[in-house]
DNA sequence: CTAGGGTTAG
């Protein structure tokens, strides 16, 4: 399976303090990075720096008597590429053909390059037919980069087959890079382990593994939050193989670390790059300012742009895009508009991404015509909505209890072209249930015939607690049911919700019998879990089991919430929890819940 | 001499 963003959050913790006035103190009094973004050395050809003078150039060079060298020709092709213009690259690649201009290995690689960029990893094979006919031998960097178009475009069994076909066949010499491109198309599709494999086979193999192969996995098992894993490979690649990582290496750590909450981690990392003297580049930057953003931490998201222009770093739009995703999610929508607004002064166009975030933070601040003017807004822009953009706006629709305009847009979405996914079905089956009608939702859940969807446990647990909180107890056991009977794993949310149905009906034992058998089942009960239930006792008024339960808890290291404990407390003052309990409940406050006076 | 691989945003 290929690597998708989960539908539902891990649970982090929020960086303390200390972490993070460490973490800009740190950043703000090291040393300025050095830059230097001048090429004495460039010839006219690599130079051009935008389309009209490469175009000019090429007919000038067309005209020339004698032509240039295979060499020029390519140098130009490969500023246009750099400069990202695939198509334009491509069309003069062939004109060079038609016109009988001279054309090597080279060319042809850039031109395939082009081709798969452009996800048109078939036409870069057509170029390497090309390539027999004109009496070119494909070399390395050819193989390498129609391998890349196949990872590019999720083709990996074909990618594994060309790369299998290129050994045994012995059609070029496999290099650290057709091994890398290989090893990341492994990890895009989750096989880290494989990948490792093939790191250790190139090794063997007499081809020295060199950061980007580590940091492709590093990466890898940094998004998959195997972070330790991560770490091991890390120090493997210091200390056992002698490379030096580089700033992109510490950024995929950082990145992880920040992404599971291990903020004085993070901030250890930042450290140690100072320390062996590589500075936080841009992505650094947005890294940190992204994590920030998503904590609510604005403020401390807004220290560090601060910091980065400080040090000669210029924020892009990946920077503004978390911030005003970090404004949408604290509900400060003026803030989030007029950062928005001043997108264009500072020379930045937003994008789909900007428009998305913008759109739903109006929907979560129930302000849903600002967000469908929003909407509007982005195909007047020449962009497409897609599927993200379609799912937030259809949510907000949902939540605005506009179930037929939701509706439309679903079918609006299909006819663009753009693909639902588990999380519009997820967005969908909430609302529905959100709207009073189960029913819908459940027949709608078979009706999608989707085999990943009705396998997709966090749709059951949507479902189950969408029936629960419509009071349809019965369909939440028959879809809890249903569920088992397909071989599908419960997890803990699974149970969770199911525990906080039945306690909602008064039906405690139940409950109790299915907290005992999740634990048996191998699938431990979370803090939420114990609050829901312990919640369950009270509102029943059954105390008997609510001592083993704080004791439990203690005993794991959880922790009581807001609503959990004044609801103990309640029951405390009524005496109908002993008053002994005080001490264990005691320990159970966070620290957060001791310092917030409410 | 020119060509291929690794990091950040909804």
């Amino acid at each position: 399976m290929i690597r998708t963003k989960p539908l539902q959050p891990a649970f982090k913790s929020k960086p303390n303090f200390i972490t993070h006035s460490f973490l800009l103190h740190h950043l703000s009094f090291s040393q300025a990075s050095l830059h230097s973004n001048s090429f004495p050395n460039r010839s006219k050809y690599e130079k051009v720096n935008n389309l009209d003078d490469a175009f000019n150039l090429f007919d000038e060079m067309t005209q020339r008597q004698p032509l240039p060298s295979v060499f020029k020709f390519n140098q130009l092709l490969t500023a246009v590429t750099k400069m990202k213009h695939f198509s334009s690259s491509l069309y003069l690649f062939k004109q060079m053909c038609v016109n009988r201009l001279p054309i090597d290995a080279c060319s042809m690689s850039i031109a395939i390059k082009c081709c798969c960029r452009l996800h048109r990893t078939n036409d870069g094979f057509a170029v390497l037919g090309s390539c027999f006919r004109r009496a070119i031998v494909p070399n390395v960097f050819i193989y390498s980069t129609l391998l890349d178009g196949l990872v590019i475009e999720d083709r990996i069994v074909e990618a594994e087959r060309l790369f299998k076909k290129i050994i045994k066949h012995k059609l070029c010499e496999p290099d650290v890079v057709t091994f890398s491109t290989m090893i990341k198309g492994l990890c895009k599709f989750g096989n880290n382990d494989i990948a490792i494999g093939l790191l250790r086979l190139m090794d063997e193999r007499g081809c020295k593994p060199c950061v980007v192969a580590y940091n492709t996995i590093i990466d890898s098992l940094c998004k998959d939050k195997m972070i330790d894993d991560a770490f091991k490979l890390f120090k493997e690649m210091v200390f056992d193989k002698h490379i030096l990582p580089t700033v992109i290496t510490y950024n995929s750590l950082i990145c992880g670390l920040c992404k599971l909450g291990r903020w004085d981690e993070a901030s250890k990392m930042l450290k140690e790059m100072e320390d062996v003297r590589i500075s936080p580049d841009l992505v650094t930057f947005n890294i940190l300012i992204d994590a920030y953003s998503k904590e609510g931490m604005v403020d401390e998201a807004e220290a560090v742009v601060k910091i980065m222009v400080e040090r000669g770093e210029c924020p892009d739009l990946v920077t503004y895009n978390s911030l005003i995703d970090g404004y949408c999610l604290r509900g400060e929508m003026t803030k989030a508009r007029s950062l928005f607004d001043s997108l264009t002064s500072r020379g930045l166009n937003p994008n789909v991404i900007t428009y998305s975030s913008l759109l739903n933070g109006y929907c979560k601040s129930l302000k849903i015509e600002e967000a469908m003017l929003v909407f509007h807004e982005i195909t007047r822009k020449r962009l497409k909505p897609d599927v993200v953009t379609y799912n937030n706006m259809i949510q907000g629709l949902l939540r605005a209890g506009r179930c037929g305009a939701a509706r439309k847009l679903f079918d609006e979405m299909r006819a663009q072209g753009q693909i639902p996914n588990q999380c519009t079905y997820g967005i969908i089956l909430d609302g529905l249930c959100n709207n009073q009608q189960v029913e819908e939702a459940v027949s709608l859940f078979h009706l999608a015939g989707d085999s990943k969807l009705s396998s997709n446990i966090v749709v059951y647990n949507i479902l189950i607690d969408g029936a629960s909180k419509c009071g349809k107890i019965d369909i939440a056991r028959a879809l809890f049911h249903d569920l088992t009977i397909k071989g599908l794993q419960p997890n803990v949310r699974t149970y969770t919700v199911m525990i906080g149905a039945l306690c909602g009906e008064g039906l405690l034992d139940e409950a109790k019998h299915l907290f005992l058998k999740m634990d048996k089942s191998g699938c431990l009960p979370d803090n939420v879990t114990y609050r829901v239930l312990l919640q369950g006792c009270l509102k029943n008024q059954k105390y008997n089991d609510v001592e083993m339960l704080l004791q439990d808890m203690d005993g794991r290291g959880y922790s009581l919430d807001a609503t959990t404990l004044s609801l103990l407390i309640d029951h405390v003052a009524t005496g109908s929890v002993d008053r002994s309990m005080l001490k264990l409940i005691g320990r159970l406050v966070p620290k957060e819940l001791m310092d917030t006076p409410s």
